[in-house]
DNA sequence: AGTATATATCGTTATATGTCGATATATAAC
DNA sequence: GTTATATATCGACATATAACGATATATACT
């Protein structure tokens, strides 16, 4: 698989509302699946899978806590690449009101 | 539309194999279309779609030349974040060796 | 063992996306 | 104006993605 694939498989797993979503709600600390889609309003079934594909690219963690199953941000850096993008859409969207 | 189908939006501009490849190249400088598909090994059509897509997120930006289109990337921190996509990328891996 | 809670997986459906060939449009050169 | 080159758009198709309900599995508690 070539670099570009894997990057786009990687920004793929960020470029999803839902999981957007997840992210800023782990942005409040480590919550567990049951916590989360009643907060999102989807269906567990939907959550846990974009819990897995955000696992399987390494951007959030999980731990076994009895029962649940707690879910955190394992890398922080994708705080940054939200960061990024905000500025990135702030800049294009004044530059439409001035165009 | 809320803030994260934005985000989601522009992530997904950049979240694609051929666009990646589109960005790369254009590192080297600004390049027209019609060098550009054939670097790739894609249609016309093709890029000239992508390329669409990089411009209507604020990621590349385009000048007339004649009869040609030139493109360039408009918007270098796109180039920051493929860098913190790479540590991402990288970090997970070796864990998965060392797990 | 049996029940309750939490999570994972399966099968299905609707929509989005990437690609192409064919064609239309725009600019330049003659 | 005609021709050549460059780019855009259309229509079609295959594949990917997101979502759900139903069901299976896993853990905890009696």
């Amino acid at each position: 698989m070539s670099t570009n694939m894997i990057r786009a498989k990687v920004f793929k797993a960020i470029a999803d509302p839902t999981r957007l979503e997840i992210i800023e709600f782990l942005k409040k600390g480590e919550k567990c699946q049951c916590e989360i889609h009643p907060e999102l309003e989807k269906s567990q079934s939907t959550i846990s899978q974009h819990l897995k594909i955000l696992i399987d690219c390494g951007i959030i963690e999980m731990r076994r806590d009895g029962q649940k199953k707690v879910y955190s941000i394992k890398e922080p850096d994708i705080l940054q690449m939200i960061e990024l993008i905000d500025d990135l859409i702030t800049k294009h969207y004044s530059q439409f009101v001035l165009t």
